[in-house]
DNA sequence: ATACTTTATGCACACGTGTGCATAAGAAAA
DNA sequence: TTTTCTTATGCACACGTGTGCATAAAGTAT
């Protein structure tokens, strides 16, 4: 039924040569004299050849190909990471494979097991919590693979990574919320990808200490989410906040733009005007906080880059070039939800100060 | 320097048997006694044994692979169709290459090959724009291949498609409107993915006129945008949309969320109050719809399901079952961008009434 | 004991491509 | 003409796996 392919045997046998001869003329060898090689060309044209990818990998031992897992592909975060790798990878001759592990441990080990039996030369994870045996195995079948924003310790040399600098992220939110002259901050974050978010307190934490404010535990809630969705981060964002306001901060730094999204609700049903009342920043920096109102003020991710570094890291290492680690530097985006902080004493600046004394009026629905 | 893989040879001599004796062993012929059966399963575990996925394929002339291409991975609205894909195919032992053309037909055709090269079993494509000469091509290859939202007019019979049925999301959305008591529609609709557009068009057009209503060409106006980006879209919808108001129309009905979210910041910028003076409808109901303010009034669009269902048809066709094309049905999702059309004298609604008057004040920042 | 069936295994080939080595053909040198 | 060197080509094997067929071993029926 399926039509058979045309392999090199059959032109050979219309030209009359072995299969070697075309091989080679098709690999443009100089072995081949050059009118040979020019028929062998046209002939492979005319005839419709494609050539066999599989066969050839077999021979060569070489697929072509990298095997890309990702927490969720729906996550935007995650498709504007693929886009980087795919460009890279296709410009360098590579495709990809791509598969969805929903941030599950198991289901990801299962997912390299499947890239390591189709030979993949080499593996990118994002996002991925690497246990032990997890690590284990990845050195056991040594295949080169690079890590995007990895959510593990790592000081195995032969896992590499590429990340965005979490602290760094933590400490430009922090200071700018400093400089609008907030003093209490509330730091909103999540237990479903431990590393970044322990990071991103972390230069919270330090930030803080550094302009002489004392650590405040009840400024921090962290929101203990199952398995990273959407979804679950708004309403996460929206249930735990209440706990910051109770703690009496002014702003609020989110482990991601989603859990701001779903603090900006929270304040839009206690009737919480942002940012006059409560200054919130943002983290990734996704297409939808330029959309919301008020529009979020946020980290940038350099996403597609991030893709793009860390597939050139892994076709360097594939090449046996040397190769480094990557740090990226993320950067601070001003929009609509941070604002100065009204002064106690608000005899200067009555226009915002006047939104205080209704605050507990402005809600009506549900 | 990259460690050896253990082949069944190496089982083989281990175990003091042939190769074929392994292979029949492994995957479970009755051929082979239990006891040696056993044997060999256990050596292969133990000495870490992974089948050579390339190997299997160039023998078995399959490789449970399919390939993916996508306008643009990082279109949210794709990303979700993609998940469905994965799932799907990865249940049935199969592999997911992805590759993204930036809505380029050229790029495409270019995919089209390096997925023939690679000899994946079936092909999934889309929103694909599909050329003459790629047709062909796809025919010539015949590698089997299902459309997703594609768009282009099928009549051959051996491409298939699963689609969500813009005719009906359009009769939908317009219906809406007319509930509300608006007669003065406007459709803004796009160029750069034109079937869809056609098809929305169509039945936007169709159910104005079971109503009874005229068709208005001033009613109508299509952005004639570049590669189909969201930032474009935004943009498009935001410069497009004053024709329709200057045409004088009390409700919107958009290609899809993003244009909608253009209408929604020309709205802001003019002071326009959405819905009570304007009602927009937008379509795909993609995350972001939930966020803005107002919340979008949009026609859903099963994204997984429509992924999941092209990955089925696909494996069918890959195992000669009999397969059909499908056309989803899309949903109504009321949010808050529609509204109840203000009468011109309205002596009964008050409450929506008297946010008329203060069109002009609503509007302070740039 | 012989002939026939059943069971378990190996041999050899196939899938399509790449490449080391031998060699035939032709050219150049003696 | 013979020898040597160059150039172009084919042979044969390799990559790792699956499978039709032959066959050895063991069991069963005559």
């Amino acid at each position: 039924m399926r039509r058979q392919e045309v392999s090199i045997e059959d032109i050979a046998r219309v030209a009359g040569v072995s299969h070697s001869t075309v091989s080679r003329a098709l690999r443009g060898s100089t072995l081949i004299s050059v009118d040979v090689r020019a028929r062998i060309q046209q002939l492979a044209g005319e005839m419709g050849y494609t050539p066999n990818a599989v066969a050839q990998s077999l021979q060569t031992r070489r697929t072509s190909t990298i095997g890309l897992v990702v927490t969720s592909i729906a996550d935007p975060f995650l498709g504007d990471v693929a886009k980087g790798v795919e460009e890279v990878a296709r410009e360098a001759g590579f495709s990809v494979f791509l598969s969805d592990s929903h941030n599950d441990s198991d289901q990801e080990m299962a997912i390299i097991e499947t890239f390591h039996r189709r030979r993949v030369d080499g593996i990118l994870a994002t996002s991925s919590r690497i246990t032990s045996e997890y690590r284990k195995r990845l050195k056991h079948i040594r295949v080169p693979t690079v890590l995007i924003n990895g959510q593990a310790e790592l000081q195995d040399d032969f896992l590499h990574w590429v990340s965005v600098d979490d602290q760094a992220g933590a400490q430009l939110a922090v200071e700018h919320l400093l400089q609008l002259g907030h003093r209490s901050i509330g730091y909103l974050g999540v237990s479903s990808r431990p590393r970044s978010n322990q990071q991103r307190l972390q230069g919270y934490r330090c930030t803080l200490e550094a302009t002489g404010i004392l650590f405040h535990s009840e400024w921090v809630a962290i929101a203990s989410g199952g398995e990273a969705s959407y979804e679950e981060d708004v309403a996460a964002g929206e249930a735990v906040f209440p706990r910051l306001l109770d703690a009496g901060v002014t702003a609020v730094f989110c482990y991601n733009d989603m859990i701001a999204i779903g603090v900006l609700r929270a304040c839009q049903e206690r009737g919480i005007a942002v940012p006059e009342q409560l200054s919130i920043v943002g983290y990734d920096d996704i297409r939808m906080t330029s959309y919301v109102t008020p529009a979020l003020t946020t980290i940038h991710q350099p996403k597609v880059e991030l893709g793009r570094m860390a597939a050139h890291v892994l076709l360097d290492l594939l090449e046996n070039r040397p190769v480094q680690n990557h740090l990226l530097p993320p950067e601070l985006v001003l929009r609509g939800s941070t604002a100065p902080l009204v002064p106690v004493a608000c005899h200067e600046k009555d226009a915002l100060g006047c939104h205080c004394e209704r605050r507990e009026e402005s809600q009506a629905d549900t």
